[in-house]
DNA sequence: TTGTGACTCCAAGTCCGTG
DNA sequence: CCACGGACTTGGAGTCACA
C-alpha cells in the first residue's frame, strides 16, 4: 500500500547519520550507546521509522545533542 | 499500580496545553485540526502519551509553532 | 559495517461512552 | 470543555538471519 516514505523522516535520518558520522561512531556503537538495535537505528537513518519521543531522547544523549538539534530542518 | 510517567512526556504535555491556550483552541478543535483523536490529545497533554514525530508534527501545524517550540524543555 | 524482510509484542492511535 | 475508561485496529518497538 503506502511506500512513500515521508520527507520529514527521510531529513531526521539524514541528521542522525550527519550527527553520528561527527561523533565518529558506526551505527552499532551508537545503538549499543542508545540502547537500541542496530537495525533499529539503521532503519532510523533511512527514514523507514516514525520514531517516538522517547526513542528520539535515547538517540540525542550519546550524541551530545539537543533534541531541537536532532530535529533541525525536520518539517518546516 | 503507579504510573510512572516520564518527565520529559510531562514537560511536552504542558507545552502542548500552554501553547493550545495561546491560540484559543479547545483540545477538540485541536484535535480536528491536528487530525488526531481528542481523547489522544488529552491524554497526551497529561503526558500519558509518547508520540511519535509524525504526530507531533500534525500538533504544530494548527498551534503555529515549529517542532522545536513544541518540544523546548523537553530532556535536558 | 550496513541494508533488508520477516517476525512478535505491545503501544500508538481511534471510537464509543461516562461524570 | 475536559478526564477518564473499555474495546478495538494499526503500526511502532525491538530482534533475527542473511545479503
Amino acid at each position: 500500500m503506502e511506500k512513500t516514505k515521508s520527507p520529514e523522516l527521510v531529513r531526521l535520518g539524514e541528521n542522525i547519520r550527519e550527527l553520528r558520522a561527527k561523533v565518529g561512531l558506526s551505527q552499532e556503537d551508537l545503538a549499543l550507546q542508545a540502547g537500541l538495535d542496530r537495525t533499529y537505528l539503521g532503519g532510523a537513518e533511512r527514514g523507514e521509522r516514525n520514531l517516538t519521543i522517547l526513542s528520539l531522547l535515547k538517540i540525542c544523549r550519546p550524541l551530545n545533542v539537543s533534541l531541537s538539534i536532532l530535529l533541525e530542518g525536520v518539517g518546516e
